[in-house]
DNA sequence: CTGTTGAGGATTGTTGAACAATACCTTAGC
DNA sequence: GCTAAGGTATTGTTCAACAATCCTCAACAG
């Protein structure tokens, strides 16, 4: 038992989240889910906390938690930091060790792959890596935390959509662009490629949260 | 009662650790607190996450949790993503709000006045407070809200400081130099003064650390 | 018909005690 | 001095109970 048991519930919590188990506004009641997973009620209110700090569920005070729903207002803010931490990674990447250079690039393959393959789930997945891998140049833990916090409440905002992959297809070629630019160290242009990049990508999304009615 | 009691736990708690009352590696006890506060157990834990969550203190499974020790590491961390978080401030500094801007001032101002008066406890939370006004020009709560963690890790790594106030001092002019920059629209000045401005402040508070042998 | 008020029921918040699991300290042996 | 075994203190988890709060829904007034 290396991790603790509000640990493996919290892991299993999250599970049901991003599969779509739990959609977003779903409560998450004490008793049931204490007894669903057989646990006792401090144990789960433990394992809440963690999924709070990711902010993948919130807790209102004597209402209980809620699997959280990402408000336009939510993804917009979410893509002002990402843009910070990302345009940091960046701006570091002439001076970024190779691993991380290379990560990347791999990222960037991975997604072309999974195109040709026709697995759109995986494209999904390979761009959000892609994203936290450009965050990474930066080589510091706490930006990376906050990327993953950033990715997975877009996760949940994916799934006000109707098809996630249709999203992500188009930015398969200017990541592929992007890459270059930063592997022949033309920071400036790949910053600025960047930020119009992420500005067209919020629009993407807010214009679907809008059609899908929130 | 507004608060849950957990929320007025961890506010006594962090009161205390920022106070000095609890310094950096001092062991929280389970008991020992619950029966100083007057609280149970399963409280007193509800509102160690919540500190956790904050990064004032830190957990370790079966060991218990502990006032946080910022390393070297952490400090040349936390500065790395200071600089993404507030160079993205100012940069949207052209286009902030007025509200924003002034807030800006406002802390410059508070810093000197408090430094005329030689209340240097003031002049070291103007200083914060203008760090975080310039991070804040991004207009983003997720910004906000990873700034003032930031800054509150930053205040345990002051406990290991000799006399913090000394340390202040040099940079309020600096923050004079900072603000004129932005009121005159010179963004890219500004974000050139600031980074250098950060390294130099980083490289002092290791160069304190080290002295105090850590 | 709209809006307000007030039980009643359900859920969360908090407590205290108990036991299990783990880490730390002490002692015994070599 | 070092390693191993055992005892003790602390944390991890469960359980049952009660208090506090919110939500529902019906009754009622305007």
């Amino acid at each position: 038992m290396a991790r603790s048991t509000a640990q493996r519930v919290a892991m299993a919590l999250r599970e049901r989240i991003e599969g779509g188990e739990l959609p977003p506004g779903t409560q998450l009641s004490e008793e049931a889910l204490g007894r669903d997973l057989e646990v006792s009620r401090n144990t789960l209110r433990e394992a809440f906390r963690l999924l709070i700090h990711e902010s993948l569920v919130e807790h209102l005070l004597n209402r209980g938690v809620f699997v959280r729903v990402p408000t336009a207002a939510d993804v917009t803010d979410v893509y002002r930091m990402r843009t910070a931490l990302e345009t940091a990674g960046v701006r570091a990447a002439a001076t970024a060790p190779a691993p991380l250079r290379a990560a990347v690039a791999a990222s960037v393959d991975e997604g072309e792959r999974a195109a040709a393959e026709g697995d759109w789930r995986q494209v999904g997945s390979a761009d959000l890596r892609f994203h936290r891998a450009l965050a990474a140049l930066a080589g510091s833990p706490r930006i990376d935390a906050a990327m993953d916090r950033l990715m997975a409440e877009l996760r949940l905002a994916f799934h006000a959509m109707p098809s996630p992959h249709r999203f992500h297809q188009p930015f398969l070629q200017r990541n592929r662009v992007l890459a270059g630019l930063l592997e022949g160290n033309e920071s400036a242009r790949a910053e600025a490629e960047l930020i119009t990049y992420l500005d067209d990508a919020r629009e993407l999304i807010l214009d679907a949260m809008r059609e899908a009615g929130r």
